[in-house]
RNA sequence: GUCCCAGUAGCUCAGCUGGAUAGAGCAACGGACUUCUAAUCCGUAGGUCGGGGGUUCGAAUCCCUCCUGGGACGCCA
């Protein structure tokens, strides 16, 4: 389930250190141990298909000069039944690797083999891990951070899914504290100003024209009913009201954006059972919490942050990161060993103290991973969009797909390295032309599909790959299409170990420009029919991994374009 | 002031757990449609990897330092 490229190195590996084991029991090379080497894809294939470096980390400790050394290995080693045609030694002492034309094409017939399966490795051995992300305020709008969150969050979710882990993608429901209770007296506000009073919004309130929505489907729905109970009663219906709305709306938008959690937790419900007040007696009990000025802090100091943190105010409220901790508590107790959590690089200051929190509950700090992502710059006509939460000029994720289409988005989003800004620009992303990697991508996966609709057309069929002649795939864009195939399950090993979907991103590119190139070049469809089974075969193999790998982004495959 | 991220081709960025001659897309320039989709391809041009020091067989990659841009430093979330 590694791919061929896998299976080899590891081969050459363990000959390279049979070959060191039985040139020192000759007294050839005198060491006490192998030492760390590495066997890897050289850059320049004139380099061979497969390079290491042992000779050169074998120098100090045998004190020989590394080409001397080489050539001893070289000597040693035993390749029989490896597929490999000849080997050399060169530069400063790389011993290269030069494997038959066809090894690769290995690949090919297992590809078709594995189908939606081809790319799946197993690093992860089914190690129970958790992916959360956007956890966005339910008082509001999902705007471009969340969207490049969910986008990531849920790629990331895929990747480690086809990496072997056992995945659970989750929302964090933040619907209690200050931010809430604001919420509630905006809502309030509007409630009574629709009813005829002159109730203000609140300063630093909700002020959005969405807001105002939600109060008149209330009102129209149960009128003055709530005018006359007592305040808190009133916000607290109205708040239950407006973050089941925003929540379903919520819900609705990641799903049309082809995100789904497993679970949508509630921080309230953290208040309700008691999770946060235990947390803190836990913490309170091992020493960890003091108390200074009537507020309780948490000593995160001890843990190499800088300075503590408050957890509890004076007037007895407990802070947004008291939750956190009691939420990053239960998601251990949940059985999780790997949480991963995606923030805005807002929140990087976060990070720190959340470890501390982790190593102070008892858990690894390193089973926590918080992917930081760098802030989304909208450009259009060259410009920059200036967006204000407060005077109410912010682009939706909703808007955002109206404009350019779930798959362009999703791709833009995560393309670049998350701790990178990403500058999404709106003429690029709705371009139907070269400029737009998307189309670039999905055209080669829709022009394969067209070829299979020509050989249909024809009468053809589909030939059996394990009857296929591969060795008629001579050709340079053949040999490089393919090999470029035989790389996905460790372009996933990858992207899964970096947490980095734009390595998907990337390969996908690199893999539709060589299906193009060879597309352009040679023909599938031919007069000579074992060619053209072989190539049916080639096509069909990147036509798979394609749609595997756009799948791993949340995007489509289409048929034809 | 302290900490985090970034600085690589005209632009946007890969490469960063050390490997051989630093890559891609776009933009520029020149070519290719009687062909399974030209939303494509082929070619040309483009670089003090922010500056300086260090580590070593070997540095865009690791360490130190300086410069520039962004962000974080609240009994907010």
């Amino acid at each position: 389930m590694s791919g061929i490229v896998e299976e080899m190195r590891s081969s050459l590996t363990h000959a390279l250190v049979e070959a060191l084991r039985t040139a020192r029991a000759g007294g050839a090379v005198k060491v006490d141990e192998v030492p760390e080497f590495t066997v890897e894809v050289p850059r320049e294939k004139e380099n061979g298909d497969f390079a290491t470096n042992l000779a050169m980390m074998l120098a100090k400790p045998a004190r020989m000069a590394p080409r001397k050394l080489a050539g001893i290995l070289k000597q040693y080693l035993s390749l029989s039944g490896l597929q490999v045609e000849r080997v050399e030694i060169a530069g400063p002492g790389f011993i290269n690797f030069y494997l038959k034309k066809d090894w690769v094409y290995r690949a090919l017939p297992l590809i078709m083999l594995q189908g939606e399966h081809y790319g799946r490795v197993n690093i992860g051995g089914g190690k129970k891990v958790q992916v959360e992300f956007v956890s966005a305020n339910p008082t509001g709008l999902l705007h471009l951070g969340n969207a490049r969150g969910a986008a990531l969050g849920d790629s990331i979710a895929s990747i480690l899914d086809f990496a072997g882990y056992r995945v659970a993608r989750e929302f964090y429901i933040n619907d209690a504290g200050k931010q809430i209770d604001n919420f509630g007296l905006s809502l309030e506000a509007r409630y009574m100003q629709l009813l005829g009073r002159d109730v203000p919004v609140p300063e630093e309130g909700y002020h959005g024209e969405d807001i105002l929505e939600t109060v008149r489907g209330f009102t129209e729905r149960y009128g003055d009913k709530y005018l006359t109970v007592d305040q808190e009663e009133r916000c607290r219906v109205l708040v239950q009201y407006a973050l089941n709305e925003k929540l379903q709306a919520i819900k609705k938008v990641l799903g049309d954006f082809g995100v789904t959690y497993d679970v949508w937790f509630s921080e309230q419900f953290l208040h309700d059972t008691g999770a946060i007040r235990e947390t803190l007696d836990y913490l309170q009990a091992r020493g960890h919490i003091i108390e200074n000025e009537g507020a309780l802090w948490f000593k995160t100091t001890d843990f190499g942050a800088e300075k503590d943190e408050v957890v509890v105010r004076s007037n007895g409220v407990p802070t947004y990161f008291a939750s956190d901790i009691a939420y990053h508590r239960n998601k251990f107790q949940r059985g999780f060993e790997w949480i991963i959590d995606v923030w805005g690089a807002d929140h990087h200051g976060h990070v720190p103290r959340m470890k501390g929190a982790v190593a102070a509950l008892g858990y690894d700090p390193a089973a926590l991973d918080v992917v930081i992502m760098q802030l989304v710059r909208l450009f259009k006509g060259g410009e920059l969009v200036r967006m204000s939460k407060r005077a109410g000029q912010i682009v939706t994720l909703e808007e955002l797909m109206e404009e350019v289409g779930r798959d362009v988005a999703r791709f833009f989003f995560v393309m670049r390295s998350s701790d990178s800004h990403l500058d999404f620009d709106l003429d690029l992303a709705k371009a139907e032309s070269n400029e737009n990697p998307v189309y670039y991508i999905q055209y080669a996966h829709a022009r394969i599909c067209s070829i299979f609709k020509q050989l249909k057309e024809q009468g053809g069929e589909m030939p059996n790959p394990e009857q296929v002649d591969y060795s008629r795939l001579k050709e340079e864009h053949e040999l490089a299409l393919a090999r470029k195939l035989a790389d996905f399950p460790g372009e996933v090993t990858s992207a899964a170990k970096g947490l980095a979907p734009q390595r998907i991103a990337r390969y996908l590119h690199e893999l539709a420009g060589l299906l193009h190139s060879f597309y352009n070049r040679h023909r599938v469809i031919t007069e000579d029919r074992d060619l053209s089974a072989a190539r049916l075969v080639l096509v069909n193999a990147t036509r798979i991994t394609l749609k595997n790998a756009l799948r791993l982004l949340g995007l489509t495959a289409p048929e034809k374009m």
